[in-house]
DNA sequence: CGGAAATTTGAAATCGCTCAATGATAGTGG
DNA sequence: CCACTATCATTGAGCGATTTCAAATTTCCG
C-alpha cells in the first residue's frame, strides 16, 4: 500500500476483507449513482470508470482506475451513491462490505492512515484535473491524460518503453475530457500531427514525453512521504496487520 | 465535527493542537504551491481560497474555504504545496504542525476516521465541481456555486434568509468558475436578469432557489452517515479526546 | 459475410475569449 | 473634506475553440 510501509500484504487485507468476488464484461455497469451504499471494491483486473451524472443528462467520467485501486470509496459519505461505476474492460473486483472497511479505522490505525492519504492523493489529482479542465484546451487536456495514464501503468506493470493500450473508445475518452465525442476525435487526430503521439488502433506511443508534459502543463506532482514529519508517527505501532 | 458525535470539542482539539495563530488581510497569500508542507492550518475566520496554478499562467481556484475547515490538508501527502491558500477576507487561522496532525491517527482513531470522511467529502465535492465546469454553461456553474455557498453558510452561520455577502471579486469569482473575468460580469449580469438571484454591490439574494438548482443541475448530495453499518465501529472505542 | 458499433469528416452555429476602452468605487493623504 | 489614484465593474466588437447536426466510412464481432 502506498504512503505505509507492507506492500503485499495489502491485497490479502483486502481479500480477507471481501465476501465475494465479481467478474464484469466491457461496458457493464458495476454500480448505479443514487444505488444504496453497503459495499465497496478492490479492482484486482481491469480498467474501471467511476462517472458522474448530471440532471441535463450529461455525464463526467472523474476517474479512471486501474488494478489496485478502490472503487466507491467517495460514497462512504452518503446514503446513495455518487458516482456510477463502469467497466472500461473485463474486469475483477473483491466486494467489501462497508461495514468492514469502516472498522478498520479501530482496529488497523496505520491502514487507516493509508487511506486518509491515499484519499488526500486523489483529491489532488482531482484538483489537477478540474484545472485542466477549466483552464486548458481539448488538446492540452488528452497529452495531460495520456501522460497522467501513463504514469500510472508505470506503477502497476513494468513498461519499458511509453507505449501502451489504452482501451477507452473516443466516446468514453470524450467523457474524461469534457468535450464532445467529435471533438475528441478532431482532437486526437490533431494531437497525432503534432508527432508527440503516435496511434496504432488502440495502441498510442509517446513520442515525445517532455513535450507532451510542457503541453499538458499539469505542475508534476511528488507522491511520497519521505517526509520525516508522518513518518515516525506511522511507522510506529504494535498493530501490525497479517 | 461532522461524522463523529463530538462537536464543540474540534476547536478546542485544534486549538490544543495549534503552535500559534496568524492572521492576514484580504489578497495576502497564506502559503504558495511549491513552498515546503510542514504545517496544516484551521480556518477560524473568514474566508480562504484554494488555487492551483498551471505552467501556463492560468489559475482555478478548486476550493472556497468558510470558518471551521482544515485548509492544506490535500498537500500532506506531498513534499512541496500542491496549492496556494488565499485569503478573500481579512483572516485568522491556527497553525497546526503537520507532525502533530498525523499523529491523531495513532492517538484517536475516531478522530482519524473523521478526517477520513471529510477528505471523501471533499472528493465528492470536487467530483461534482469538475462535472459541473466540464459540463455546464457558465451561468449553470454559477447557480451551483451560489447554491453551494449558500447550503455551506447555513451550516456555519444563522441564515434566516437566502442571502448573504460574496466577498469575491469578480476576478476571483471567474477563477472559481473557470471563466475570464470579463465573462464572469456579463454571465453574473444574465444571472440577474432571470430574476432567479438579486444583487446589490456584494450582497447576493438567492429569489427562487428551486429554480437555481434545477438551472445548475448537480444532484443533491446528503452527506449524513445515518447509515447504520459504519456508526457502530466508529461510535464505541475508549479513546475519548478530552 | 452481415450488422452494429465506433470512427472520421463536413459545415454552420454558439459560447466564451481577447483586446480595448469607459465608468464606478473605495481607500489615502493633503 | 476633497482630490487622487488604484482597483474593480461594465460594455463593445471581433475572433477562436468547441458544439451541433448530419452523413460517410471503417472496424469489430458473431
Amino acid at each position: 500500500m502506498e504512503f505505509v510501509p507492507f506492500e503485499a500484504a495489502e491485497l490479502e487485507l483486502f481479500t480477507s476483507l471481501s465476501s465475494e468476488s465479481r467478474h464484469f464484461r466491457r461496458h457493464d455497469v458495476i454500480r448505479q449513482q443514487g444505488d444504496d451504499v453497503r459495499e465497496v471494491y478492490f479492482l484486482s483486473e481491469g480498467w474501471v470508470g467511476s462517472c458522474v451524472d448530471f440532471a441535463t443528462g450529461s455525464r463526467q467520467m472523474v476517474k479512471v482506475h486501474l488494478p489496485g485501486d478502490m472503487l466507491g470509496t467517495p460514497s462512504v459519505v452518503l446514503d446513495s451513491a455518487a458516482e456510477t461505476l463502469i467497466a472500461l474492460t473485463p474486469i475483477t473486483i473483491h466486494v467489501i462490505p462497508a461495514s468492514a472497511y469502516s472498522r478498520l479505522f479501530m482496529s488497523a490505525p496505520r491502514v487507516a492512515a493509508a487511506m486518509f492519504l491515499t484519499a488526500q492523493k486523489e483529491r489532488v489529482l482531482l484538483m489537477d484535473r478540474l484545472t485542466s479542465v477549466a483552464r486548458t484546451t481539448a488538446m492540452q487536456r488528452l497529452a495531460a491524460f495520456l501522460l497522467h495514464v501513463y504514469d500510472r501503468l508505470k506503477t502497476v506493470e513494468n513498461l519499458d518503453e511509453p507505449m501502451f493500450e489504452l482501451p477507452l473508445s473516443q466516446e468514453e475518452l470524450a467523457d474524461v475530457l469534457g468535450i464532445t465525442p467529435v471533438h475528441a476525435n478532431r482532437t486526437f487526430a490533431q494531437l497525432d500531427n503534432t508527432g508527440l503521439v503516435d496511434r496504432r488502433g488502440r495502441w498510442i506511443t509517446l513520442l515525445n514525453v517532455s513535450g507532451l508534459r510542457s503541453l499538458g502543463a499539469v505542475p508534476d506532482r511528488r507522491f511520497e512521504c519521505t517526509a520525516d514529519w508522518h513518518a515516525p508517527a506511522l511507522w510506529q505501532g504494535e498493530d501490525r496487520p497479517t
